[in-house]
DNA sequence: CCTTGACCTTCCTGTAAGGGGAAGCTTTAT
DNA sequence: ATAAAGCTTCCCCTTACAGGAAGGTCAAGG
């Protein structure tokens, strides 16, 4: 199948295709005689596996290492598990830190009026005049 | 003083510095007659409010937004407290999606042994056997 | 006086992960 | 036959700077 047609199914656009192509992520498709690109049913699993893994947060790098590790029959299922703790790891961090963030803008916006006047807590916040 | 010194005062990097006089965020710093930038107080204050937006989650844009505000005596608090909403409403949205994606890989990890066995659940639900 | 070394300047490259679009094929449909 | 759609590669754009090269400047020490 083409290009356009291995993106729908798989949910990794096109151009996503040919990026993850280019920088070694997926092996190569192969190509048709006109020179188009030309997918197999596996090509497309792999490219849903590499959506999926994208979608929950692994960078493009750590999919090439759980690719790789999907791939080997022999692999611990330490190793997969270590990326994914890495992943929750980095992913609570953010979560703090933009709750922490929610809660000072909250507690501005809650003392700043929002009408005509310009007394305004937010910017005397900024500006520091604490 | 000169920009390493406003740098450090206002924690705002000697590189972002310049960055944001080249995008036109901050007004460019004087001169001496040297060619070095040379900082007041009150451009270390102003780095400051753009230091702090910025910790806060706001984009640079948003930064001039806040900045224009801050500067325009007659401004409306209302708009002040429209810009910071929308950031917490992004905020908020960005949280929602990481914990909904920290619950899914701790669930997958909870159920992976994580030992010498190449059997994995991570890997299994990344290829969509489900 | 001269030489370091620490600053400063501008300019270029790189980052993550592709998106947008141009120029030029091929294929498909009318 | 021709137009529309789809494919190809290639290059620029995005965010918000960091790193580093090449070269000018300033203060301290021998």
């Amino acid at each position: 199948m083409n290009i356009s047609q291995a993106a729908e199914r798989s949910g990794v656009s096109s151009k996503a295709i040919r990026y993850y192509e280019s920088i070694n992520l997926i092996t190569p498709a192969r190509r048709s005689g006109n020179g188009y690109r030309d997918f197999s049913d596996d090509d497309v699993h792999m490219l849903r596996f590499v959506s999926r893994a994208r979608g929950l947060g692994f960078s493009v790098s750590e999919v090439a290492d759980l690719l790789a590790l999907y791939q080997d029959r022999g692999r611990a299922s330490a190793q997969v598990r270590g990326l994914a703790q890495g992943a929750i790891a980095r992913i609570e961090g953010k979560i703090t830190e933009l709750q922490s963030i929610a809660a000072v803008l909250s507690d501005l916006v809650a003392r700043c009026h929002g009408d005509d006047r310009p007394e305004c807590p937010i910017l005397d916040d900024l500006a520091g005049s604490r």
